[in-house]
DNA sequence: CACCATTTTGACGGATCGTCATTTTTTGTC
DNA sequence: GACAAAAAATGACGATCCGTCAAAATGGTG
């Protein structure tokens, strides 16, 4: 009797969450491509409620505000580039080719999620960030944190297994640093700036994983791209562990 | 006397001229401050109007928008930036050396100017790229390329003294393309983000320094940085070329 | 001083964010 | 099912801020 009520009120209670949850997915649904249209002052709060079937005061019982919607646009997107980079990280190869599947898992994710950039940097800008809660400033902490985590995870796995050899100057999150820096700063001005076609580079990303190559041979992290085709293996990356995403973009 | 009378004209043409050149000083100057502190939504139009001494219309006499001060705040720190390149790559040296100084370049830039990424980072933004005149675009565009084409120039001299060869798959944009992901990208990682300090960097811009040579290493840019002590050369460009600009910060 | 051209002014319209008193719905109880 | 209390939803409203434009001020000229 007692144990019924209890599953009855649980019910209920459940039923109330999922509904919440499914409204506001509802909301990020209707939001993100308002941002990605028109940025920060595209997305309209007031043109939200009229798409939606629900109003404003409703909306604002999800997110306290605007910035909380695109913060938490920005943590969708995280979260999926999260999952594909420890499936890459599961890739069997030598600790080089595990590194070259982060590459492929991170060029993928910014192909599958174009706009992702977009929200990310509006996120960064102060004005946006301070206006955030604390709890999703966490969410995105932790997940930028358990990306690079990963990434610093195959640099010790090189160290371990010889691949690789820092000196005793070097740290292993340094090399994450270099990695991080030409990942983030090529698809920025890849996605930004008209400078990379008038400079006459036709493959924008094919020279960004070149690039990062090179960076690896110099740390000397073996085997060098001298010795193994690294295209094959961004091929086989792609096939053999992204497969079903792929399904969806032209790479 | 037709001369005396043009004179006269000229000279009432030049002042106003002279007047509004100031006043256009004086409105940036007093905008700077007030999109450092609060960004986009901190430029307050009303309140710019009410701290200087002019009203409204008379500002957006200058600005047809918001967005054109912004962009115009961008062009400023942006040709001070042309300045040092240009400046730097003048350093009597190896190739590698000079490309070396552009390096400092860059570092000492942002260290002077660490507010710049911010305006930059926000005129990139869509939502406000789209409301800025095609005329200042082609300012902004064009102080970029000259800046590009400065290293370009370095990567060019490096191959024709044979310091550097880099095949027949490969071109000498390829390597621009590099660096400056690696510097953009290591920059804005240090500017937003509080996972460098997490993850145990303790001094980022010395790091960046060394990821940049590592990928000069591994296109094998002599002489390497096993050979040289590019820590030094880091120094003495600092000095010997900016030892003006220095004495405002410490490095 | 009178007249025209140019510049400056700031009150105002329009857009948009977030609030909160009011209304509607739900829950719990007899 | 009827009713009261709690919870949730509503949307009109206040506040803020951008950019405009009719009117006023300024400056040059005969």
């Amino acid at each position: 009797m007692t144990i019924r009520q209890n599953g009855g009120v649980m019910n209920t209670k459940d039923r109330k969450q999922r509904e919440i949850q499914e409204r506001e997915a509802k909301i990020l649904e209707c939001a993100r491509p308002m941002f990605i249209e028109g940025g920060y002052n595209g997305l309209n709060m007031d043109r939200l409620t009229s798409m939606l079937e629900y109003s404003k005061g409703t909306i604002y019982n999800h997110f306290s505000c605007k910035e909380e919607i695109i913060i938490t646009l920005a943590i969708q997107t995280l979260e999926k580039r999260l999952t594909m980079f420890e499936k890459a990280s599961l890739f069997q190869g030598t600790s080089r080719e595990r590194i070259a599947a982060i590459g492929t898992a991170a060029e993928l994710f910014v192909k599958l999620y174009p706009d992702h950039f977009r929200v990310e940097q509006t996120i960064r800008l102060d004005s946006i960030w301070d206006k955030t809660s604390e709890e999703r400033r966490q969410v995105m902490s932790n997940c930028e944190h358990r990306c690079i985590g990963v990434v610093g995870g195959i640099v010790r796995d090189g160290i371990a297994s010889g691949d690789l050899n820092l000196g005793e100057t070097t740290v292993p999150e340094e090399i994450v640093f270099g990695l991080w820096s030409l990942a983030f700063g090529g698809y920025s001005i890849i996605a930004t700036s008209n400078s990379l076609t008038d400079l006459g580079i036709l493959n924008p990303f094919e020279t960004l994983r070149r690039n990062y190559h090179r960076f690896l041979d110099g740390i000397q992290w073996n085997p060098l791209s001298s010795e193994v085709d690294y295209d094959a293996v961004f091929e086989r990356v792609c096939e053999e562990v992204f497969g079903n995403e792929l399904q969806q973009i032209s790479v």
